[in-house]
DNA sequence: TAACTGGGTTCCAGATCGGAACGAGTATGG
DNA sequence: CCATACTCGTTCCGATCTGGAACCCAGTTA
């Protein structure tokens, strides 16, 4: 299967890296997110060429995930801004950093802290249960077909994805 | 700058996309959460090419990511498993699960539901703050630096990074 | 002996990337 | 009026990465 074609699947997670899975994506969000706007602020931020950026932001406006914004007529200047949908993002990046936090860490600590303004304190994000709220710990997660799956006609090859093995302890 | 250069930024978000920022390795890892364990299996599963299979799977073990464990001598078989800093990226994919369900979805529904056993009910994945419990929202959250860059004698490419833009409002 | 299975590696054409040069629209300085 | 500069891109080209198919190798079944 070529590339391109992952938002075809069935799959959400397939889906989504569809449209923030290609290089530097992640990373124009990261800085997006830290108040970036401007075309040239995110080239000198990240040292990606223009080229690849000038795809990149359009590729995210197409998909709704950022909107021009004019700041300036004559000559005319956008700025992108995350919309909603980009906003929606916030999770997998905090994930992503404290992940990096975690297990990449070079012995200096963290780049950035964050501090939860409405309680004042500095918070390591944590992915909870929306009716517990209970942190979700992969064993105790168990995944079953949803309405997308359960149509009896589905296209062959996403037949395997009906058998969804269960989760059982890893190694290390 | 070269994207494989990206795992020397002081940047957490950069340094996990080093690991976990290729095209396939993601969705490599949504099989392993799913139960997936042999090369055969990730093959069909996903339509990647046995070359590139090849390349990210070892990429993760030798990132610590999964580990190769045997099943079967004569003929030395392995299987791969997430390792517990392989686990930690359970956040993350169930962030772009859940986005994607969110923002991708065609109209079908979600393909997989998730129950949290621990409970009994069907979950929707929360980031929270670890001190407070409430749900994080981006412009409640407000970074700060951290240890990493604190230290004086930053390369100068990096000197950018130290001021840090205040996030607000978005557009859409 | 032949075909099959799991787990790869080799090869190559075509897609993607990074770096540098170029360009358009507008403002600034003299 | 002309030169220069700034912002936001686009064009071009050589280098790198990707996908598809073929090949390989150690056992195993028939």
């Amino acid at each position: 299967m070529r590339w391109d074609d992952i938002d075809k699947q069935i799959c959400s997670v397939a889906r989504a890296l569809s449209v923030v899975g290609e290089r530097w994506t992640m990373l124009i969000l990261r800085d997006a997110f830290l108040g970036t706007r401007r075309f040239d602020q995110f080239q000198s931020n990240l040292g990606i060429t223009r080229h690849r950026l000038s795809e990149r932001l359009g590729k995210l406006v197409d998909q709704g995930v950022l909107v021009k914004v004019p700041y300036h007529d004559r000559p005319l200047r956008h700025e992108y801004r995350l919309t909603r949908k980009g906003l929606g993002l916030y999770p997998v990046l905090m994930s992503l950093a404290r992940w990096g936090d975690e297990w990449m860490d070079k012995g200096e600590g963290a780049p950035l802290e964050y501090i939860h303004q409405r309680c004042g304190h500095m918070t390591r994000p944590t992915l909870t249960c929306s009716e517990c709220a209970e942190p979700l710990r992969p064993e105790e997660v168990r995944p079953r077909l949803g309405p997308a799956l359960q149509d009896p006609n589905l296209p062959p090859q996403q037949a395997s994805l009906k058998k969804i093995p269960s989760l059982s302890k890893p190694a290390g």
